[in-house]
DNA sequence: GTCTATATCACGATAGAC
DNA sequence: GTCTATCGTGATATAGAC
């Protein structure tokens, strides 16, 4: 509940983005967004069209957030593979799931062009930047150049949107740490130093 | 929606399953189950103690006919390898996501033992399956001994999962299928034949 | 078994007072 | 800008006729 230390139009975004993080598009109503938020139905109706003009805006700062968060790590330091590494293992509330790809199984949200675009665009752009990371890797030798560094973004994403579903189902964050370590060991460069 | 052929609760779980599948527990309505079943109110909770029991039913189901179908390909003839690969390949209407793992979404789904249970079931299953044929293939030297088949099977079933997620935010099945050409070029044997 | 009321509450939005 | 009616509709369940 955002009692204070925040206009109204801000608790009631980010009021939405919980809900649509914890329930998705079709399990958040007005009037628990209104409860949450602190605020009256007027307000809400003041400052937002209505529930998709409000979801709209609170779609589009959790796609925002997110893309800045994947791009704090993929361009961060390392080689492409070590920053590959660190956006699989970076901390993350596994059993949430992801605030963004969950939107995904929302009908009403997949049903709209304007909803389904931000969490498209955030999807599209960390799966390229990680392409590029691979075809990087793959100049300077630390992927086989046989691989297609669109095909391995996708799969990345996929291994950690997936995890999320193994997690939930399996009620524990384990799984989506197996899928992740199991990538991993599929991705790793053949050791070129001394050991081995 | 199911005019004849087909006794009431037949109708009502088939009707269940369709809707879950479409827009997931918080989306369906009993008003909209007896539409499509064409049914009125009385059958249903003569027949089922209400919506969370019909939808039990129909989750089970629906559990039960996604292994059977994944084992159908996994306890196939092939190599190891060659069975993962056909698991990943199978036919997919990629679009409509998965019937089961769509349910790890649904807040209402995860707080309930009961509706979970079915679904966690599955997909332990089928990762298990695949963890099984890893450790196959690794005693037939088709897998480098350093893979781990449990978290290769939990990055095989997340790939699948999170390609769902891609393609339904693109609004193209063509994301799935770089994810699972992604993962099976990273999964591909070294050829031992003639070749190379 | 199946149907049609009916009840109660929530949803999503509007109107208008303050 | 915010609030409290109020509206029409749908969600979920029960009651009772047939």
């Amino acid at each position: 509940m955002y009692s204070g230390c925040m206009s109204t139009p801000e608790r009631l975004i980010e009021s939405t983005r919980e809900l649509l993080w914890e329930r998705g598009y079709v399990g958040t109503s007005p009037k628990a967004i209104l409860e949450r938020a602190g605020a009256g139905q007027g307000s809400m109706y003041h400052h937002f069209k209505g529930k998709p003009d409000l979801a709209l805006a609170a779609i589009r700062r959790t796609a925002d957030d997110l893309r800045a968060t994947a791009e704090r790590v993929l361009a961060g330091p390392g080689t492409p593979y070590e920053r590959i590494e660190a956006y699989l293992l970076r901390e993350r509330d596994v059993l949430r799931g992801c605030p963004v790809g969950r939107l995904t199984m929302d009908p009403d949200v997949i049903a709209s062009e304007e909803l389904r675009a931000p969490v498209d665009e955030t999807i599209a752009f960390i799966r390229q930047r990680i392409a590029e990371l691979v075809e990087e890797g793959k100049r300077q030798g630390q992927f086989a150049p046989g691989l297609d560094g669109e095909e391995i973004g996708a799969a990345v994403l996929a291994t950690v949107q997936g995890g999320y579903v193994l997690a939930r189902a399996s009620g524990s964050p384990a799984a989506f740490d197996a899928g992740v370590r199991g990538l991993l060991s599929l991705l790793t460069p053949p050791a070129t130093g001394k050991d081995r």
